[in-house]
DNA sequence: TTTATATATCGCAATATTACGATAATAATT
DNA sequence: AATTATTATCGTAATATTGCGATATATAAA
């Protein structure tokens, strides 16, 4: 089918799953990590950083625009792109809450 | 093309982006959430707790298992899950190391 | 030995993702 | 007004993922 059933899991692990899902490809860590660096980029630094197509990158900073995680300020005729610290907290956050839950010994393993 | 270019990418952003896409399916969250609350559990369990065929469930698991999040041991004739702590530890390790970078502040967003 | 139980794997169809060329849209520059 | 620079979007091809029925495998039970 190739169609993920949302519908029989909690709308937290839909969301948890989402936030694994936009960060799940390198390009797009590379980004963040490249804005991090920069404290902000245009999207043609991408473009020659990375080299991958313009179309390509412009894709990639939608995505992670989706989930807040980067926003965009018009700039003249460029836009500027920078990481929101306060989301880039909360997905941490949500990372930790998740990853933080008691794992407990048993007998089998 | 639909490949990712993962040779003009280092193998840390290779690599931790790897991690998130096995975290990246709300059934392989509730998985792991399962067998948390459980501390383990069998194949056939998750069946039925998710209402996914189990040829489904065994695929979501052997991902998992590639990663080394989980671990199976067969005990007669089935086969016991559970997480491996010190990978799971490690994981969350991983992602805060990423996390941790300072966001700096800057002029235009 | 036959049957039942549990899991893994194969093969396939449906859908999603990735990458990019072409082109549109917008604003600055000439 | 025409040109240039920057980005977004559309359309498309290639590849990946998801889900499941069918089947193979292996152990326990009868």
């Amino acid at each position: 089918m190739g169609l993920t059933k949302s519908e029989i899991f909690t709308e937290e692990q839909n969301k948890l799953a989402t936030l694994f899902k936009i960060l799940a490809h390198p390009a797009r860590i590379a980004i963040l990590q490249y804005i991090i660096g920069q404290r902000s980029c245009i999207c043609n630094d991408l473009v020659e950083e990375l080299g991958l197509a313009q179309a390509t990158i412009s894709q990639h900073l939608k995505e992670l625009k989706s989930i807040g995680i980067i926003q965009g300020t018009i700039e003249g005729k460029s836009v500027c792109y920078c990481i929101d610290e306060k989301v880039w907290k909360k997905i941490q956050s949500d990372f930790n809450i998740f990853f933080n839950q008691e794992v407990k010994v048993n007998k089998c393993c």
